[in-house]
DNA sequence: GTCCATGTTCTTTA
DNA sequence: CTAAAGAACATGGA
């Protein structure tokens, strides 16, 4: 469900009021959404005081006063929502951080989400890098190394971090690129529409505080607002708002995957740039 | 009953 | 061996 921007959307409106209180009470409904399997999660959380909250890729990274840290990941159904004291709980709420003046719930009806605790240890996930500032020669070197279809390089969490199924979509309408196209084959200028197109498209999103499909929603329980702009995820058949022509939905990996046959022209085959470097030992 | 869903990871195939 | 494609995970809504 949530991509980068639902997620920041969620660390704006969640780190002004929690950064510096401390957590009174942890209460852990299923163990089971939190990694390491098994791990103690109120013997490291109950008493301790939150310093720092940020997004990273699509995780929400908690930092502790002892330097600890932990993440979380809210899959496909994941909401972390700040509720009233003493309000009914809904089903599936996995986790609740009680504060003094209200609480924290993590709820997630499909369990694809979840906490990870990553303790004092440096990240080293093979995270890559942000969307918002990467620059166009990094995302070009990455993209030189794979032969997939840019539509699931762009999906891919390890070439670069926070893009999902609605924001890749969007963002190659914006640079006029086809979902099918070779990575690898893309020209330098392709590249640089592309990274100007996923940074507006990213910004914009933001702006309206995400899109609400089905599932999402802000630390407030609020929808974004974003989806009533999307110019072509979940609208196969409809027509482009730019040319009029209809909107076509294909299925990529697995995922459905929506572009504009006039504004995304087919990909050429052959010719385009050499073959992916072989990554050197 | 069927199909589909904003994501990630493990398994299988080439 | 690696890279890429496919399946699996769990629940709810249309």
């Amino acid at each position: 469900m949530p991509e980068l921007p639902e997620v920041q959307t969620i660390v704006n409106m969640l780190a002004p009021r929690i950064v510096g209180l401390r957590i009174d009470l942890v209460e852990l409904e299923r163990g089971d959404i939190v990694t390491p399997a098994g791990f103690d999660l109120r013997a490291v959380l109950q008493g301790k005081v939150i310093s720092g909250l940020i997004r990273r890729g699509k995780r929400l990274v908690f930092t502790l006063e002892d330097s600890n840290r932990f993440y979380v990941h809210l899959g496909m159904s994941g909401r972390l929502t700040m509720d009233a004291l003493g309000t009914e709980r809904a089903k599936h709420t996995h986790l609740i951080l009680r504060f003094d003046q209200f609480e924290l719930r993590f709820r997630d009806p499909r369990r694809f989400g979840g906490i990870w605790w990553m303790g004092s240890a440096p990240d080293d996930s093979a995270m890559g890098p942000e969307p918002l500032t990467i620059g166009s020669r990094e995302l070009l070197d990455r993209l030189s190394r794979t032969t997939r279809a840019i539509k699931n390089s762009l999906l891919d969490q390890r070439l670069i971090a926070g893009l999902g199924n609605i924001y890749v979509d969007e963002s190659l309408f914006g640079a006029g690129i086809h979902p099918l196209a070779p990575a690898h084959r893309l020209s330098v200028e392709q590249v640089q529409r592309l990274v100007r197109s996923i940074k507006a498209t990213l910004r914009k999103a933001l702006r309206h505080r995400g899109s609400t499909l089905r599932d999402y929603v802000d630390a407030e329980g609020g929808a974004g607002a974003f989806q009533k702009l999307h110019s072509v995820y979940d609208r196969g058949g409809q027509p482009c708002r730019k040319c009029g022509l209809t909107i076509r939905r294909i299925v990529l990996g697995g995922r459905s995957t929506c572009f504009c046959p006039g504004c995304q022209p087919a990909p050429k085959r052959g010719g385009g740039r050499a073959k992916p470097r072989r990554p050197r030992q």
